[in-house]
DNA sequence: TATTTTTCGTTACAAGTTCTAACGCAACGG
DNA sequence: CCGTTGCGTTAGAACTTGTAACGAAAAATA
């Protein structure tokens, strides 16, 4: 009986260990913020004495981008099922508060304050260009009835972006702007721009994905 | 004759190093992000060691308070230069691309990943409430022709924000619009996530302008 | 002018952090 | 059974923020 699934018991245990040290240091993030994830800290909360965790990651920045490629991940698997039922743009803007709701730290590692230096690896943007795929087949699958926008047709000639997804000049400036404002709302509603100011913030969220969905 | 503006010389050299402080902190800041901002550094560019920047500042935080403190009065002081000739919507709008754009780390220090612990304290929230009213004359000073959105009754019912400015429903909304649609854009182009994409972003963002001032 | 007081910059040190190196032990694979 | 591989340890280097104590210089005062 060939291993399904349950490969060498050294791997399985190294795996186990990889996936605690994730969690706790999720739970920093989530209480005190990327900057302040510690090492040393996770390596206490386990029992086990610093550099212990080397053998798991080669160090902090490895780790954090372990957990990007995850968050990343995450995000991924919630559009797709979003779209389970068919391409959907209230659904996706939808799941995508309900994600970014769920974690704001975790929102602000993919679309937060960029480490000037830092470049991320390939497959995490083969990620991200999954995640705009299943964006554009919603855009897609919204009709257009208004006339093509300048900017669309600037879409239409850089198009790259798209990987080849067969989405008309009005659907990509649809999709930009789905991404841009909801981003726009979204990011500073987590980062408490808006507390104290005594307005709903999902109500101003729901504002724009109905501007984004029921004209043009 | 009264000492108009030179105070005694002791305040005037430490306001001098303080400055002197602050400026190798933005260089630090714009070439490595804020959580890379170190005090040590910064004393050793400066030439006196380690904890003399203590008399300065009581610390890394209050140091970092204080740069928060002056992007959103430099901000302030953009848009107030750009309504200087009269209310516009679209000045205030490349003022605020130009001045993100000549410091990005200094726009997300303002609007960026926050700190989950951090409170800003009074007058900075000030300045806050001072760029949102220049920002709402304009949006007064737009004519409004479409009908009131559902949303702008909302406000109209939660305008503690605007802080007695006399602004109508379908301005306040406007000035949301404009605050979070151009957010939308900047960050995610300031942050990198257009790089490589193909597309020109300022486009998009005079995109998303035009849609701000020329309808409703 | 002389004396007192305030302020500044220094060194020394404590308590953190990331990360490398060397060692011993335990478990896995042949 | 025994060798190889991997894991966790401690020690230590090179950093960081921040405190404490000291000396010197400058300012204020008598």
């Amino acid at each position: 009986m060939a291993q399904t699934g349950t490969k060498a018991p050294r791997e399985r245990y190294r795996t186990q260990v990889r996936a605690e040290i994730k969690e706790r240091a999720w739970e920093q993030i989530a209480t005190a913020g990327a900057s302040a994830l510690s090492l040393n800290a996770i390596a206490k909360q386990l029992g086990m004495s610093g550099p212990a965790l080397y053998r798991y990651f080669a160090g902090r920045d490895e780790l954090i981008t372990e957990l990007i490629r995850d968050a990343y991940r995450s995000l991924a698997d919630t559009f797709h099922a979003a779209s389970e039922t068919g391409p959907d743009l209230a659904a996706l803007a939808h799941a995508l508060r309900g994600w970014a709701l769920d974690d704001p730290q975790r929102y602000f590692l993919i679309y937060g304050t960029p480490v000037p230096g830092y470049h991320a690896p390939d497959d995490i943007t083969a990620i991200a260009s999954e995640i705009m795929a299943t964006l554009l087949d919603a855009c897609a699958a919204t009709p257009s009835d208004g006339p093509a926008t300048p900017f669309g047709a600037h879409l239409d000639e850089h198009r790259q972006w798209a990987d080849g997804h067969p989405a008309s000049p009005a659907a990509l400036h649809r999709a930009l702007r789905f991404w841009t404002r909801l981003h726009g709302v979204l990011s500073l509603e987590l980062a408490g721009h808006f507390t104290g100011m005594g307005f709903y913030p999902e109500l101003l969220f729901q504002a724009e994905l109905d501007d984004l969905t029921t004209k043009r």
